[in-house]
DNA sequence: CTGAAACTTCAAGTACACTTGAAGTCAAGC
DNA sequence: GCTTGACTTCAAGTGTACTTGAAGTTTCAG
């Protein structure tokens, strides 16, 4: 078999096969999560290993993770040598305990969502819905980019 | 019982019984998701039904709804009347839905996460999460907030 | 009545994840 | 070798959801 798959691919043909637009892969590539080769006229030129890490870093996505957090996790796979089976089901490993954590989060909110919302209860202080703390609880691991504890709370009412 | 609760609240008071904070507040009602009545000193006071206002706000939040969305499902309330019950009901029904939905993408997400990224195949054409068409399919309805599908994809490569 | 905490508006800033546009360069088929 | 599409950089813009700051006003306990 002569056939030889292009071993480096073009922005362009990544951005085809990944799905994602070439303005993010460069983005991508400015944030440290992907990296390319250049060719003698600076254009570049992606590994296809690269597919498998921007499906990776897709996927993370998915679960909430925000870049940063992703570069980091990323940062862990052994610089030098192509990640092998073993490295891509560390990471998984990982992330699926907050994946299991926002599913569970996810549930709790629906069953909530049923019999709090939906109860007509006007003892609010007793209304779990209704009590921060607890909804601070709730919110915890996997669900803090959609809703994002502020930074700095707080701030109005102190001193 | 003469215990009177205090049927307006200052938008401090309302911060701190909801957990969101009072420049959240004022934003919130400039997109006119709360409303409130104002003193003669033009200081905002809420009715206490806005507490649970508040609290389905946040909780549609971790639905993943957007606040225009989310300004548009409390439109449905009845204006003018206090929401019952029923109302509220009907919303949770609604949005149980796409929650239902949401926990079924993330756990599809999380068998694919173990299943695909973590097998080690080199076959990546065929290759479920290497496949744009069948994440987008994933990404569906309650996905979007998070990773955001491009409101206008595949714009450098045509023409 | 006074002083401090809590409130007011409005403009600008922040963070995230990109996209868009301008102006120019590279690569490849004809 | 020329044209054209794909590429380059860099700065600025977008949308969401707020926060922060400045400058001034209101409320209320003492």
């Amino acid at each position: 078999m002569t056939l030889a798959l292009p071993t480096r691919l073009t922005i362009g043909e990544t951005a085809a096969r990944s799905g994602v637009r070439t303005s993010a892969l460069r983005y991508y590539e400015s944030l440290g999560l992907i990296a390319s080769e250049r060719t003698a006229g600076d254009q570049r030129r992606y590994a296809r290993e690269t597919l498998r890490r921007i499906a990776v870093i897709r996927a993370a996505q998915l679960l909430g993770l925000t870049l940063r957090e992703i570069r980091l996790a990323l940062n862990e796979l052994p610089r030098g040598r192509t990640p092998d089976r073993h490295d891509w089901q560390r990471l998984s490993q990982t992330w699926r305990g907050s994946l299991d954590q926002r599913i569970a989060d996810l549930q709790a909110l629906r069953d909530r969502l049923s019999g709090c919302i939906g109860c007509g209860c006007l003892s609010l202080e007793s209304c779990a819905l209704f009590n921060p703390a607890d909804r601070a609880a709730c919110a915890g691991a996997g669900a803090r980019y959609l809703v994002g504890d502020p930074p700095n709370p707080e701030s109005e009412r102190g001193s």
